[in-house]
DNA sequence: CACCCGATTATCT
DNA sequence: GATAATCGGGTGT
């Protein structure tokens, strides 16, 4: 049998970023580590706008958020609190000069013994389920910040050929954040059992 | 070069 | 549910 793999084009990637985290929804995540293939589904994103205080690139364009301000299509990995790393997707329209889509949380697929490694971890629900797990569980680092994940590499983003259910997508305000709690947007499947967290509000879409 | 703090997680009770 | 751990980047002296 032949697994037809229809890589996100650049094009997905070059829109409004709110909607961009929203279809991200359902997507595949594949990660080459040493000669393994590690996948998960995406269940769990954040979108950050330039203009928007909670935003990495907010007060500007520095060395460490310049892959915020660079093509779309492209990776922005920062390390958070000073432990762990977390992966954003650099997506926006044309005309806006900075903006990602934080991943947040994925289930996982394929290669879950090598994440269970990785993590030194068992369960599968608890691989995955934050930003700073599923980097680890992936092994990815700063020096994957940067990378283009429009092409067959050490990390690409593909079609989900399974059907998604699209109706159970909610939206909250985003997590860990002291401004901009007034716009929903962080978007995660309801009673999905890999999701971060649990949240008292919740918008449906 | 000192200081502050964060898009978090693990490990308690 | 509360709290400690942990350190690189940003800011200002």
């Amino acid at each position: 049998m032949v697994v037809i793999m229809t890589v996100l084009s650049r094009t997905f990637y070059q829109r409004n970023t709110v909607d961009v985290a929203r279809d991200l929804l359902g997507k595949i995540i594949v990660r080459k580590y040493k000669n393994r293939v590690l996948t998960g589904m995406i269940v769990e994103t954040e979108a950050y706008r330039v203009n928007d205080p909670a935003c990495h690139a907010y007060k500007g364009k520095t060395n460490r958020n310049s892959s915020l301000f660079g093509t779309v299509g492209h990776a922005y990995v920062y390390m958070s609190y000073g432990i762990h790393f977390c992966l954003n997707l650099v997506s926006r329209e044309p005309e806006c000069a900075a903006g990602g889509v934080l991943i947040r949380a994925l289930e996982p697929l394929e290669g879950i013994d090598i994440m269970q490694e990785l993590r030194s971890k068992d369960h599968i629900t608890n691989l995955m389920n934050g930003p700073g797990k599923l980097t680890q569980a992936f092994g990815i680092e700063r020096h994957h910040d940067g990378i283009d994940v429009t092409q067959d590499g050490e990390l690409y983003i593909i079609e989900n050929p399974a059907c998604i259910s699209q109706n159970d997508i909610c939206a909250s305000p985003r997590i860990g954040i002291s401004q901009g709690l007034e716009k929903p947007w962080r978007f995660y499947y309801a009673h999905n059992q890999y999701v971060s967290k649990k949240q008292s509000i919740i918008y449906e879409q």
